[in-house]
DNA sequence: GTTAATAGTTACCCTAGTTAATTATTTTTC
DNA sequence: GAAAAATAATTAACTAGGGTAACTATTAAC
């Protein structure tokens, strides 16, 4: 299938700037928003899982971390494991995430629009098979 | 679609990373092959053509094509309007495309490997049909 | 109890993009 | 055909975000 990388890498940047807009009201980017994703599934996390989750290395996540911190929308909790760092979303960063969570999904419908509910799970299946093999 | 567009987001980064190693033997990288690959297909093209195709704005452009001069794989082909400048391939930028277009499609290969044409073919839909509407 | 491994951080650098302003040229308009 | 508007490319200055290497603190392994 000629030109299929192609076309998943130019559609990139056009998709991150319009996600970017939507967040950059909340003071988010879409980095950002990864991190509040990842806890808002996953409830606690240390800073290495979420770094080998997205395959980003680790003084990347720190920085993501102490920006939501400043922000007010995550929080470290308690541990006995004085090594490590276990993080949560506060009251207000699963607000915001609800918030971010429609505003993104209703993007996403208007970007998918047109496109069958199979289509769209095949496209999927495409994306899980590609990671494995990358 | 539940989570398409975050596993399509999170795919980028690792393909990327294996992208930009093959291409880095030949001190090139993604976004400088992009436009090796936009004057393979054109022939010949203005930066403004290749703005305009990548939606990356004037200047970065500028940059790629310096960088490409640099390396002897673009050049300049004479022209009545003195205004703008018209790229296209050199004898060894032609010769770097082939080598990097043979090991990029092996590398494409591998990563779509149990991936039936089928569903090459619908993910490769779904890209373009997203491209119009975002 | 010493050694090795791990989590997080800091400092510094790199890639690659953006906007705003500028120059040179071409096109449009009257 | 001269003045005004539009266009192509460039320069300068800035930004986002990631990476590597080196370091500290803590925990796990032998």
């Amino acid at each position: 299938m000629e030109g299929l990388f192609r076309q998943y890498i130019r559609i990139y940047r056009p998709l991150m700037k319009s996600l970017n807009e939507l967040l950059e009201k909340y003071q988010l980017s879409y980095s950002l928003w990864q991190v509040i994703v990842y806890l808002k599934d996953e409830g606690t996390s240390t800073l290495v899982d979420i770094s080998n989750y997205y395959q980003v290395e680790k003084p990347s996540i720190t920085r993501r971390v102490h920006r939501l911190q400043e922000l007010g929308l995550i929080d470290e909790v308690p541990s006995a494991n004085r090594r490590e760092k276990i993080m949560e979303l506060t009251t207000e960063g699963k607000r915001i995430y609800q918030i971010c969570r429609e505003e993104i999904t209703a993007l996403e419908h208007h970007i998918s629009k047109g496109l069958s509910e199979e289509e769209q799970q095949t496209a999927f299946q495409f994306l899980m098979k590609i990671q494995d093999n990358i």
